[in-house]
Order: structure tokens, then C-alpha cells, then sequence
RNA sequence: GGAAGAGUCGCAUAGUGGUCGAGUGCGCUCGCUUGGAAAGCGAGUUUGGUGCAAGCCAACGCAGGUUCAAAUCCUGUCUCUUCCGCCA
């Protein structure tokens, strides 16, 4: 959600900014009309509470004294029906202004370039790409002959989009966990394991609803969607809402969690003939950072949430680029936003396997969540996070960039330690 | 899932229709006192809206309702506690 105090100070500046994220800026004239609408009714009606405060304290003085109150308990009436009447005209205001702000995206920082997809590009880079003196295998292949995934059944027992991990490839799916929960721990980070099922009010501080309620999985334990629940999409939503309106005092910050759980999307639309095998399901593991913190703060340990996740994904020894996303390609929520991307050679490209954003205060007004500056004045915090990491295209990675001409794959060295003496996966 | 009870300012509580946005204790902050501390004494200690400001307004889980007037009465709802049922 967007400060109203921003855009009526400054829409020019505002519509500047917005403008690097979306085709047609929006026009501020009719909501600061609205605004300022809104706030002479509230002072019309503070003066009618006013006099209606006085009143009441005389009528219980009359009455006290047993003398006659009629006449002022008469004037209270016709008070009550015009407050009751401003009330009214106030909440049409507010919810018009919420109507208009609330679908708005956040504003990119100034760094961030304008325009879509099209104008990410690439930071950084580590390592190269792999080269083979035999036909590689693509990742569907190798999984299925070395028996890591079962597909089939994955399709038999949920349909389409679910895959089955099995043996050792269940083995190597929980060593990257448990490789990522210890590097977090290492950090300092703390781990928070949070329920599944999320209420309508925390999808909708996270920014998912109401515009991608169909992009969730939503129970049908009750008809009203905002009195049901849905599978959480990311660890992020829980770990945002873990504060909803709190205020959390200064000498507590930066909070810095992780969390582990799967993500379940319905990435309806979205698949993708190239996409084979485990790139996107509707449901993939993945371990979730997330600090709060004051707003001077959050380039800072943007950084370090950036950092982290480069420094998992080259702890595997894999070949991976960095993507600073353009205005455009960003999340409504997010303000700027880096994408790690790991290659898998079948599909000639790089996937994503950590995003990392920060969200300034747009999350944090949205769901309430605040601080104290050093003044002792109530200020918003702002909100981070970033993958680290996900599962699901690193195991399709780590097979294709690992593999050696007989089919078998070696194990990354950082792994060794989970996976029971296992340091190459072998045909049987 | 059923029944009963409860939700008030960091914590614990008082408050059953009108000078109650709200008393008390604890905690915390500042001051006095002291060589220093404790004790004692005094002051302060929620959040938001609106206004240039003084100020004013709102909020007693949440949402409605009754009333000239609601922390207080009514309805719904959420959460918690206890008991029963079911259960990994």
C-alpha cells in the first residue's frame, strides 16, 4: 500500500516512479479529491462529537442535580443522526481511497531500470558452463534411469505437475535442506517452521489478495473465501505475518528468520513445453529468509540476503548468473529485486532458484507492522526476503551439470555429509 | 465437534448505562532525596485521525444493534481457558 501523505505531497513525483512499472500511470486528481473530502468531514464531524461530549456530561449533571434535562437530550438526538450520517459519508471516502491504492504496486527504487522483462540483466556471474566429451542427459532422463524421481506415479496418485522423490533422490532432496538450515543457523538466522493453511487476512497483507486469489490453492472448507484458508504459496506470507500489527520495539530488530516449507501454486497457465520434468510444479520445497527492519537498514542487508543465497548456490560448485529485474518484472510488493539463476544445460537457459526483494514499507503498512525511531515516534519497518533456496531446479541442475558419461552423477562435496557416505549416485 | 467461562492501557486487575479514555498494583522512564544505592516522595508511561497550532476526535478482542448517551445492555463473530467427544 501506497502512503496517501506521499501522493498528495507529491503525485508528480509518484506517477515519475510509478511510471518505470507500469504502461499507464495512474491519475491521482480524482482520489485527492476524495482525500481532501475526506478529511473536511471528519472535522465536521469531530466538532458534532465535540458538542455531543459536552452535552452528555451537562445531562448527567442536571440529572445529578434532578433538575430537567429535556431540552438538551432533544438537541443530542438530532447530533446523533448527523454524526450518524457523517460516519457514513467517511467510510464511502476511505474505501474509495483504499479502492484506488490499494491495487497500486510499490515503488521501484531509483537504481532499478524501467520496463519489463526485457530490460533485466545480468550482474554477476559464477562459473561456466559445463562441457561434455559424451551426450549429456537431461535431467528427466537422468532422474528417472538413477530412480531419484518417479514421475509416473507422481502423475497416478496427484496428476499433473507432482512428481514422487524416492530413495536417494529423496535422500539428496532433504541434504540440500538440511545444507541450507545449517548454513542459516551458522548465520544466525532464526528457523521458524510455520502451519500450511494461511487465513484469508495474511494473504492479504502479503499482497497476494485479492488480485491472485486464483493463483493459490484455496480449501473449501467455507463457501466465503475470506472465511477459508489456502496453502500457503511461499514460507514469505507466514513469515510476514508472524508480526501483523505489532509494534516491534527498536533494541529487537533486525529480526532475522528462515523457514522451511513446501510451496504449493497453482501456476495455472503457465507450463511450458520446455518445462519438463520438475521446473514447476504445484507444489516445490523451498527455505524462505525474511528480516524486518528499520528502513535505514534495508539496503544493507539486502546485500546479505543477496550474498547468502549466491554464496548456497556456489557452495554446490554449480554454474549460475545473477539478474537484476527491471521495474516491471519485479512483484507489486517489491521495490527492487535480484534474481539468482542456476543453469541447467537441457533447457540451454538459467532458472531461478532464489529471488531475493525487499519490499521497503509497502508490506509493512499493508500488514501493520512497526517500530520506533529513535525519537520514540511510531514509524514503518521495512520487510526483505529472499530464497534460500529453492529445491526444485537445483536438483535438475545438480544432475545435468554433475553427470559423467556413464550416467551416474557426482554428488557436490557439500552435500556429502547428509547423504550417508553417498558421494556418487549410481545406477543399480 | 459439543458445553461452560473469559477477553479492559507492557503485566496483573478495578469498573454493569451519564464528569470513565478509564482507577489501583507491578514493571519501566525522569526528577527530588543520598557519599553512592535501596527505600521513600513527586511526575510521567497505548495507538491512531485531524489541525499551522492550541487543541479536538476516536479506540475497552472484532463487527453490528439498542439508547439522547455504551467498557457497561443485546446479536453475531474471533481467540483463549476448562470439561466432554474424536484423534496422529
Amino acid at each position: 500500500m501506497l502512503d496517501i501523505n506521499l501522493i498528495r505531497h507529491d503525485p508528480d513525483g509518484v506517477k515519475a516512479q510509478l511510471a518505470k512499472r507500469m504502461a499507464t500511470v495512474p491519475d491521482f486528481t480524482a482520489v485527492l479529491a476524495t482525500d481532501a473530502e475526506r478529511r473536511a468531514l471528519i472535522q465536521k464531524n469531530e466538532a458534532r462529537r465535540q458538542k455531543r461530549n459536552e452535552n452528555s456530561a451537562m445531562i448527567a449533571k442536571l440529572k445529578k442535580d434532578g433538575k430537567d434535562a429535556s431540552k438538551q437530550i432533544a438537541e443530542m438526538k438530532a447530533i446523533g443522526d448527523k454524526i450518524a450520517r457523517g460516519d457514513r459519508a467517511i467510510a464511502t471516502a476511505e474505501q474509495k481511497i483504499f479502492n484506488a491504492l490499494a491495487p497500486l504496486p510499490n515503488l521501484p527504487l531509483p537504481e532499478v531500470v524501467a520496463g519489463g522483462k526485457e530490460n533485466n540483466h545480468v550482474v554477476a556471474t559464477f562459473g561456466k558452463k559445463p562441457t561434455y566429451n559424451f551426450t549429456p542427459q537431461d535431467h528427466v532422463a537422468l532422474a528417472t534411469s538413477l530412480g531419484l524421481i518417479d514421475y509416473e506415479r507422481g502423475a497416478k496418485i496427484s496428476g499433473a505437475k507432482a512428481w514422487v522423490y524416492t530413495g536417494v533422490g529423496a535422500l539428496l532432496e532433504w541434504a540440500l535442506l538440511n545444507y541450507f538450515i545449517d548454513f542459516h543457523i551458522a548465520n544466525g538466522y532464526k528457523f521458524i517452521l510455520p502451519p500450511h493453511l494461511l487465513n484469508w487476512e495474511s494473504g492479504y497483507a502479503a499482497g497476494q489478495f485479492p488480485k491472485f486469489v486464483d493463483d493459490v490453492f484455496m480449501t473449501n472448507f467455507d463457501q466465503d473465501p475470506k472465511k477459508s484458508k489456502f496453502l500457503l504459496p511461499t514460507a514469505e506470507t507466514a513469515l510476514l505475518n508472524l508480526h501483523r500489527d505489532e509494534i516491534i520495539p527498536a533494541d529487537h530488530l533486525p529480526l532475522k528468520y528462515f523457514s522451511y516449507s513446501p510451496c504449493y501454486r497453482k501456476e495455472a497457465g503457465s507450463y511450458r513445453t520446455d518445462e519438463r520434468g520438475m521446473i514447476r510444479g504445484y507444489q516445490f520445497n523451498k527455505i524462505e529468509m525474511f528480516i524486518y527492519c528499520p528502513a535505514a537498514d534495508s539496503p544493507k542487508f539486502f546485500d546479505e540476503l543477496l550474498r547468502n543465497a549466491q554464496k548456497l548456490v556456489e557452495g554446490l560448485g554449480l554454474h549460475f548468473q545473477t539478474v537484476a529485474l527491471a521495474a516491471g518484472d519485479c512483484s507489486a510488493s517489491m521495490a527492487k529485486t535480484y534474481d539468482v539463476e542456476v543453469y541447467i544445460p537441457s533447457m540451454k537457459g538459467y532458472k531461478e532458484v532464489s529471488s531475493v526483494s525487499t519490499a521497503t514499507d509497502y508490506q509493512a503498512r499493508r500488514a501493520n507492522i512497526r517500530t520506533k525511531d529513535a525519537d520514540g515516534k511510531t514509524v514503518w519497518l521495512h520487510t526483505l526476503n529472499g530464497s534460500g533456496l529453492a529445491t526444485s531446479r537445483l536438483i535438475p541442475a545438480i544432475l545435468e551439470q554433475n553427470q559423467n558419461a556413464d550416467g551416474s552423477v557426482n554428488v557436490p562435496a557439500a552435500l556429502h555429509k547428509y547423504l550417508h557416505g553417498i558421494t556418487v549416485i549410481k545406477r543399480k
